[in-house]
DNA sequence: ATTAAATAAATCAAATTTTATCATTAATAC
DNA sequence: GTATTAATGATAAAATTTGATTTATTTAAT
């Protein structure tokens, strides 16, 4: 197959390796491309001046600011496909003139980008990412304000609360950091834990968790909700299948997403 | 089985390709379409243009960011040089410990880029891009809620403009869409004035507009303010110079900004 | 401080890739 | 059918990338 490596290649390779690394000498990415010295000198140059590193004698470590976004963009990689079904399977689930609840996440992001041309519907999240993403929209979108967080894109904090404060939902749908018997819906960070808090507060109807199967048994830092508060769990075929009569003993709804997502466009 | 693919056909394998793999090398596909380099190339150049990808020497990166829209983005492109040095200006007039309010646009995305590390500034904005393309800060980040623009990559609305009643600022920098002697400044679209209109009315200190010489003279559809409504204006050096006097005349401070802002590289 | 070793920068020629043309062929319209 | 347009492959000129070489700089040890 490949002889050698595309320049952007081999400079992706060295983004991955520093990603896992944090910090590279350059005689070893030498080595391990198979190239001189100097190619690899230019490389470094280059990721130097894109600010993704800062280079040293002799190698170069991990710039700390590009770390955000690689992040999102590596979680939101990571079982793509299931959470393509998850959120078409979840998506289905809202009505003509519902108002719903969203928070932040990848998964939720799926969620939105599915919601169907029905009437009347309107999403209100604090995802921000899921605005701009899915762009011109059927729907109404409302986002929440509040204080910007970097790390998961989105919006939190008193304001955001503050703002939860005015609305009341149909639905709520909770993408879930972590999710397991014992303790419940988790989160990683307390700013989002408190916004999917209220969001709970302020539905009339049923609140519906979506969790890949990478997150059962996960337990994260911020509890939100007992595993009995939530009324459906939308869930891949992968998940654990033992699962499932636990689940059923909380009287949660299981949905199982399955099939195949959609591809996309014409040429 | 068919020999040849028609020529979307085989656009759209490579997409595929692409998007699976991330990275394409020309050799690759030409082996695999069994056709010419040649034709590869043009090809990922009909991609490149559509966004879908980025071409590097001997393949194609798959774009990062698809589906930010083409319009913005291309709008953000516009006199992109003298919105650089007009944000840098402006973002130096940022003191310690302001909170400032900012709307939404791609001169105002250039102001928050270049907000100085300096120790309490609080930045309130309705411009989504700015939070996102910014990342981590140095300083707080407050987004606006309300309902999401998709032209303008913003939020406006009743929500928005609840949402100011709560916060007082420093300081307004407004980027306009239309500015001139009669008509004052302008604005697309009437959510967006309101914001501003707002802003305004909730600043203690100086409003200061932000305007490249193509917004001289241009009146958009909704008004916001009387030229003299406005206690700072910067613009960039090819602004029109027939106009500095008559600004003067309304107790309007000018700043020019001029002098280089940093270049860029792409991969 | 001085020196030796290692690393980085600068320069240049060879190899590879891209661009720009052009002639040929295939598809579509008239 | 012919005319027109689009797509393709081939070619030479231009641009980029690369590794080797030389020169400068930094690091570490005496």
């Amino acid at each position: 197959m490949s002889k050698a490596l595309i320049p952007a290649q081999r400079r992706k390779r060295i983004r991955e390796f520093l990603e896992k690394h944090q910090i590279v000498r350059i005689a070893d990415l030498g080595e391990m491309f198979e190239t001189s010295e100097a190619t690899i000198r230019r490389d470094l140059e280059r990721l130097e001046n894109q600010g993704v590193l800062e280079r040293t004698h002799g190698g170069a470590i991990l710039s700390q600011r590009i770390n955000l976004e690689q992040d999102y963009a590596q979680r939101a990689q990571r079982s793509l496909d299931e959470k393509r079904k998850i959120g078409a399977l979840a998506a289905s689930m809202i009505e003509n003139g519902d108002i719903v609840f969203v928070n932040s996440g990848t998964t939720t992001t799926e969620i939105i980008r599915h919601i169907p041309a029905i009437p009347n519907i309107t999403v209100v999240t604090n995802n921000l990412i899921a605005a701009l993403e899915v762009g011109a929209v059927d729907f109404e979108l409302i986002l929440l304000g509040g204080a910007f967080q970097p790390v998961s894109n989105s919006v939190g904090g008193r304001f955001a609360i503050g703002n939860l404060g005015h609305i009341y939902a149909d639905k709520t749908f909770i993408g879930v950091d972590g999710i397991s018997l014992k303790y419940g819906c988790t989160f990683p960070t307390s700013p989002e834990a408190e916004v999917v808090n209220r969001m709970m507060e302020r539905t009339r109807g049923p609140i519906i968790a979506a969790a890949d199967h990478t997150k059962w048994g996960v337990v994260s830092n911020f509890e939100v909700a007992r595993i009995d508060q939530i009324d459906r769990l939308i869930i891949d075929e992968r998940f654990d299948s033992n699962a499932l009569d636990a689940l059923a003993e909380q009287s949660i709804d299981v949905f199982i997403a399955k099939g195949n997502s959609n591809s996309e466009s014409k040429d």
